[in-house]
DNA sequence: TCGCACTTATCTACTAGTAAGTGAGTCGCA
DNA sequence: TGCGACTCACTTACTAGTAGATAAGTGCGA
C-alpha cells in the first residue's frame, strides 16, 4: 500500500492503490482517451513503477475493464440519485444533463463518450460495456420521458426510446464539440436545446 | 508515382502517391482515429515503406493538417452542393444530415467528430483546423436556418446560431453512439429528431 | 545528367508486458 | 512467546515489438 498506516486515520480516506490507479486512469482516459495515455504516464504521477501498475491490472484491457465497470456503477448511482432527489421529469432531465456538463468543466469527456471514438481499437469486452452503458442510460431517460408524458409534464411525438437516445447522442455531442469549440457555456446552450427538442415543454 | 503512366488515361483517374496515402490515411482515421493508425500500417496497405509516407508527408502532424485541408474543402463543396441542389430549407437540413449518415453507413465517423475527442493529444494546426471545421459548419447551418425562418419554413425559439450548433452536437453525438450501438437506423432516427427538435417543422 | 520518387537500413524513444527478487507483515503451530 | 512458512505489495531489470523519423543511396524518365 502506498498510503502507510500512519494515514489510515487521517481525514482523507485512505485509497487503495489500485484505487488510485483507477483514478489516474479515469482522468486520463477522459481528457486523451483510453489509447492515449500510457502505464508510465500513470505511474510517473503516482511515483510507482509501472510493474506496480501490471501487478494490480496484469493487461491494460483489465484496466479498462474495471475503469468502465466503476464507472457505469458510479453513473448509475448518480441516476438512482436523480430519481430520489428530483421529482418532475423536467428537473431530473436537467439534473441529467448536468452530469455532463460537471464532467466538461474539469475539462474532461464522458468516458463511454470518448471511448466510443476509440471503440474500433477497444477489446471487446470494453466495447461490451460501452453498448450496455449507453443501453443502460437510454432505459433510464425513456422511464423518465415516459412518465413526464404521462403526468403531462413533457410533451414529445413518437417513440419514448428515440427522444432518450436523441438526448444521449445531443449530450454526448455537445460533450465532444464543447471542449474543441466553446466550452461549458456553448455546451449549455446545445443542451438545452437538446431537451426543449426532446421535450418541448422544458423550454 | 505508383500508378504508371500506363493507367493515366484508364477509366480510374490516375491518383499521385500522396493522394493515395491521403485517401488511406483519412478512411483509418475516421475509423481508428488519427492516433489509432502508424505509418507502417499505410506503407503496409499501398505496398511502399514508411519512408515513402515521410517523403511526402515528413511529419505526422503534416500528413494531419493536409488531411483536416483536403476534408474540409470537400466539405465545403458538399454544403456549397446542398445550396445549388436543393431549395428549401428542410431538404437542405436533411441532405445536411445525410452527409453524416453516408459515411457511418461505410463504418466511418466524421473526421473533425473522431479527432475532436483526441482534440488532448493533437498538435496546435489541427486543433485550429478542427474549431474552424466546427465553425463554418455553424455558419452554413445558420444561414438555412436563418433563411428557414424567414421563408416561414422552420419555426424555432432564441439564437439562430444556438440551433446551428445543437445540430452539429446532435449529429456528431449521433454518429459517435450509433456506430457503437444500433447502427445507420438508429442514427436516421436520432437525426431526425435532431432536426425537428432545432425546427419543429421538418417533423 | 539531373532530379524526382522511392528504398534500404537504421535510429531513438516508447509501448505493454514479464521474470525474479525483496522487505514487511501475518499466520499457524510448538 | 517465538519461529518458520507464507503472502502481499511492490521494485529492479529486462524483453520483444512498434512508433515516428532520418541519412544515404538507387533507378528511371525527362
Amino acid at each position: 500500500m502506498l498510503t502507510a498506516l500512519l494515514f489510515s486515520m487521517a481525514v482523507t480516506p485512505s485509497s487503495s492503490t489500485a484505487d488510485l490507479i483507477l483514478d489516474a486512469a479515469e482522468r486520463r482516459a477522459q481528457s486523451v482517451g483510453f489509447n492515449g495515455f500510457s502505464y508510465a504516464d500513470i505511474a510517473d504521477e503516482l511515483k510507482v513503477t509501472t510493474a506496480t501498475i501490471h501487478y494490480h491490472f496484469s493487461a491494460k484491457s483489465d484496466l479498462g475493464a474495471d475503469l468502465l465497470h466503476r464507472y457505469a456503477q458510479r453513473f448509475r448511482e448518480a441516476l438512482a440519485d436523480i430519481i430520489r432527489r428530483e421529482h418532475s421529469s423536467v428537473t431530473q432531465l436537467r439534473a441529467y444533463a448536468r452530469l455532463y456538463e460537471d464532467v466538461l468543466s474539469e475539462g474532461r469527456l464522458c468516458l463511454c463518450g470518448i471511448l466510443a471514438a476509440e471503440y474500433e481499437t477497444l477489446p471487446a469486452q470494453m466495447r461490451e460495456q460501452i453498448v450496455a452503458f449507453f443501453a443502460s442510460n437510454e432505459a433510464w431517460l425513456a422511464n423518465v420521458l415516459q412518465a413526464g408524458r404521462e403526468r403531462g409534464e413533457l410533451r414529445f411525438a413518437g417513440e419514448t426510446r428515440d427522444h432518450a437516445m436523441a438526448i444521449i447522442c445531443g449530450l454526448e455531442g455537445a460533450l465532444l464539440v464543447a471542449r474543441a469549440y466553446g466550452g461549458v457555456t456553448r455546451f449549455r446552450v446545445a443542451a438545452e436545446i437538446v431537451l426543449s427538442g426532446a421535450a418541448p415543454a422544458v423550454a
